[in-house]
DNA sequence: AGATGGTAATGACCGAAGTCAATGTTTACA
DNA sequence: TGTAAACATTGACTTCGGTCATTACCATCT
């Protein structure tokens, strides 16, 4: 069907690696977005601190966790970006999502005490490890905490399904455009500039994420470029025209809203 | 793209509404694959039983809630069944999933205080309402009903993730034999036969769900059964060969053995 | 700096599934 | 119980995007 990705490189582990970069959840940038929101007080996030292990960074190609590995602890990006796949039985992979600094991974892990995919830096990464026996007791005593991480949850259902409907129904510049415009806005809300930024990810790698070969992610990337809707110089991107990247994604109007907006 | 469901009927919403059918949780069949399972005490279990609301049945094409609705409660169902839709832009619906007694809808609101997708009746349907504030409230004091939120949760993500596949790898032969296969074994841990049973779904909503054209659905219906995979009246369908459609469905192992390894 | 292997772009061709249209079959409800 | 509307099937034709093949690019790594 769609290509493979044999980029695979050798699956070592690197969880449970605690060391050196102990930046505290109280100094990073990063709080405000991330599990911290949850917690009122200083002393809270302290306790919150306590528990979360700050490994050394992950390279390019080094996996966070395997597709089947028991399931212990919840991540947190903080800087590089992952992604998540799940393999079919002939070992195809399926790119199930991107995930920037702030971002949470892991969580759909819960029930089964095992990863239902493998996590895999695409840089230079590093994570913030959150066992999850610690977190739940810290849960315990904040019904805030515990909300957070519904809504967590919640979100990526109602991302997933928007992604479903992306599969189904999108043609391939529809389903580019719609995926331009939220990486956009995913860079925005991290304060980085919404217009210009650096994909992480290779054409092939996008491809599928977005259920298209390769050679049609090119050919809809050189045709944008003639439309002036953006300028690429090979991970490099440059939004030109938000609105009508917008509009070509069609989708929500919620979220063509939010790229639009503030720029 | 592809084919518009115009079978939308007036979108009376059928929430809150107490009345008749007082069955308790306690004696309720499904209650081994519902919440109570979380719940280990005859008395917990009636406290559930207290802030469930059991509405008059829903009849086929009405709607349970509305995209955007304000987020109250989430639903259980007892009997018939469900689907949920986001719709796109352009008014097209984008089927989501189809719900049978037991399964939990309504959960993906949570953290936007408004559902993200409609749901409707397929039949004519029971469902047990159950107000989210008082769910959290009895969740406070029992750690085991706040655990099955999650796993529920996290549970619909793994799905998705596994529909998201689906849609981007698979072809048309493949999707139906999955669909079928998983609709079996759902029907199976119900205590229905997973040989032969049936559709509650039009083949326009089958297509609609897969990703497919209904014609493409009718013509692998035909080819199937020409291959002696099944045997397919109407909605009525019985599944002659378990194994080969299993095999053909490829994706996770871990489905198929469930699906033939009881019958 | 030069070689090398992954990554990207582009063209030619093909095929799976979509669209359109015509016809047959259920279902619902008056 | 009859009839209209919704649903399903089938065939003919088209199209979008996949596959294959070639060339160009660029990022490491010795």
């Amino acid at each position: 069907m769609t290509s493979k990705l044999n980029l695979r490189q050798t699956p070592v582990r690197q969880a449970n690696v605690r060391q050196c970069t102990n930046v505290s959840c109280k100094d990073c940038s990063l709080s405000p977005l991330c599990l911290p929101t949850a917690l009122r007080f200083e002393e809270d996030i302290i306790n919150l601190d306590h528990i979360i292990k700050r490994g050394r960074p992950l390279k390019k190609g080094e996996h966070l966790f395997l597709e089947g590995d028991a399931f212990t602890s919840v991540f947190a990006v903080r800087s590089g970006s992952l992604k998540t796949y799940t393999s079919t039985n002939e070992g195809e992979e399926q790119i199930t999502g991107f995930h920037l600094p702030s971002e949470l991974v892991g969580l759909s892990g819960m029930d089964t005490d095992h990863y239902p995919v493998s996590a895999q830096a695409m840089e230079t990464t590093m994570v913030c490890e959150i066992p999850f026996d610690k977190l739940e007791e810290l849960a315990l005593e904040h019904p805030q905490l515990r909300r957070q991480l519904m809504c967590v949850m919640s979100k990526e259902i109602r991302d997933d399904q928007q992604m479903m409907l992306l599969l189904s129904k999108k043609n391939a510049d529809e389903r580019i455009a719609t995926f331009l415009v939220n990486l956009a806005s995913r860079f925005r809300r991290r304060g980085f500039s919404s217009q210009s930024f650096r994909l992480s990810m290779s054409r092939n790698e996008m491809g599928n994420y977005l259920g298209l070969a390769v050679e049609t992610v090119s050919r809809v990337f050189t045709r944008f470029q003639k439309q002036d809707l953006i300028h690429a110089v090979g991970k490099e991107i440059e939004i030109l025209d938000p609105q009508a990247l917008s509009r070509m994604a069609g989708g929500k109007a919620r979220d063509q809203i939010e790229l639009t907006s503030v720029h």
